[in-house]
DNA sequence: AAATAACTTAAAGTCAAATTTAAGTTAAAG
DNA sequence: CTTTAACTTAAATTTGACTTTAAGTTATTT
């Protein structure tokens, strides 16, 4: 059981957002202690993995949110989630393809620079 | 020769888009013609397509700025402009191999629905 | 016992990146 | 010649994802 610094520091992520993710539906089951503060269980922790998972490869907040809705309608929804995250995957597998091509281009760029500053070197040293 | 229209469907971004990048000063060098119309040369699409490739990798507009004002001073700052863009090249590599971190586990989720699904079905058929 | 730190809530505020609106101008089509 | 489409501007609004604020409670340290 994990108090919300404690889940913090190994999300990386503010109390805040900690709070924010469960008032928008996306972090169900976070348990409070006698006095009302947050208890998150290991279970918690690695649903809440799974949710940075999914931000950080570009899921809407609304979309976990549905997500998350169709895990907490049980197993009726296991074929629809199963294809929700096949459709995610797909999606993240072409903007790493995409991004790979933008990389190129990037790439390219920088050797343009080498190149100017080449011929800039050999202008500013018209005696060799 | 392009006018707005033509670039926003050759690049996909909205005239709006358009403007407003020329507004905060990453699309300099943009023309009018004789009644105050834009007119975009292959040189400014050419540009154009660079900010892109740089805005989708993930610089913020406010860096573009930095780096499109650097251009705008010449030739001085092309040790620094080489620099940006070898950083933000190692900044995109960084992110695409996190993402790949992330999308592994995405994977690995939809191989654990896989296994439920099929213990449902078996379930579902007792008589198999 | 008092100060400090860590939590609580609901509501308001922030931020980047556009996007939309309002009011007007110009060009092409019927 | 008038309607429609495509543009123009500056300013206001929207969106998503937090983040901060204000006011209060609880726990730990001096």
């Amino acid at each position: 059981m994990y108090s919300i610094t404690e889940i913090g520091k190994i999300t990386g992520l503010p109390a805040s957002t900690l709070r924010y993710y469960e008032q928008v539906g996306i972090l169900p089951h976070v348990d409070r202690n006698d006095v009302g503060r947050r208890v998150y269980s290991e279970e918690v922790l690695e649903w809440l993995e799974l949710v940075i998972a999914l931000k950080d490869t570009g899921m809407s907040i609304d979309d976990i949110r549905t997500y998350t809705a169709m895990i907490l309608e049980g197993d009726d929804t296991l074929n629809k989630r199963r294809e929700l995250l096949v459709q995610h995957k797909q999606d993240v597998e072409m903007s790493i393809a995409k991004t790979q091509v933008y990389l190129e281009k990037i790439i390219r760029k920088v050797a343009v620079y080498d190149v100017l500053m080449h011929q800039k070197k050999k202008q500013k040293n018209p005696l060799i």
